[in-house]
DNA sequence: TTGATATATGATCAGATATTCATACAGCAG
DNA sequence: CTGCTGTATGAATATCTGATCATATATCAA
């Protein structure tokens, strides 16, 4: 990947070392980034956001964002694939909700850090 | 958009006027999920993670991620571009960091939600 | 000035992603 | 069983994204 030769390489090499021990490790990164992801969409982001407050079906949620339900239920297979939401069926209707409620402080702390700007 | 007919529109409206009454607005919800969507990137989250620590210029960075010079340099772009990033020059070595030490939080808080996956 | 270093930037292209469309499936009513 | 509703899924398409390459810029040194 890295064929340039950069005299930083040698100057800061132990800053260099320090940040790759501190590094969070591979798991983690694709963990966490792939959480972030999945928020990283409006659409997504709205879906998660409104199944917080309470549980929706997948017609209720293409009518929130106003979009078809087939694609609410793409998305809802990325989030379901992924462990953050899970369903509960009533009949015909499957029911969605949010597994870990804290995804709503992830949520709150965002939105704290990008009012600043 | 929703061509779509469901009875479930009719029964549970009241449902989804509630959650569009708590929805977060357009510009929230994007500067949100753009938030997300820039930490929603293995690269861009090592960056963002390591910047943390201490400030680093390119050359660095991309010794760290193992990553070429420019394609570093156009993930620092983008993170600049959204006000995370802001850098110092020294010379010719431009030294970056994250503007907003909060960001850690929002990383740990990640990082707690996907551990229990 | 010239040359070297560190970085920025634009163009291009491959891969990822999201929506649409068509179809399939599961549950219920009859 | 048949038909209907709500949802899932696969394929195709269009868009977006990220890396690479080539080139440009800024700073410093000689």
């Amino acid at each position: 990947m890295n064929n340039d030769k950069c005299g930083c390489r040698i100057v800061h090499q132990d800053k260099v070392d320090q940040a790759k021990a501190h590094d969070l490790g591979p798991a983690t990164t694709e963990g966490i980034s792939t959480l972030f992801k999945a928020c990283g969409d409006p659409g997504r982001l709205r879906i998660v956001y409104a199944l917080l407050r309470q549980e929706m079906c997948v017609c209720d949620l293409a009518a929130l964002l106003d979009v078809s339900e087939s694609a609410v239920s793409h998305q809802l297979r990325l989030l379901r694939t992924m462990g953050l939401v899970a369903n509960r069926r009533e009949g015909t209707v499957l029911y969605y909700r949010v597994v870990d409620k804290r995804l709503a402080q992830l949520i709150d702390l965002a939105g704290l850090l990008q009012a600043r700007e």
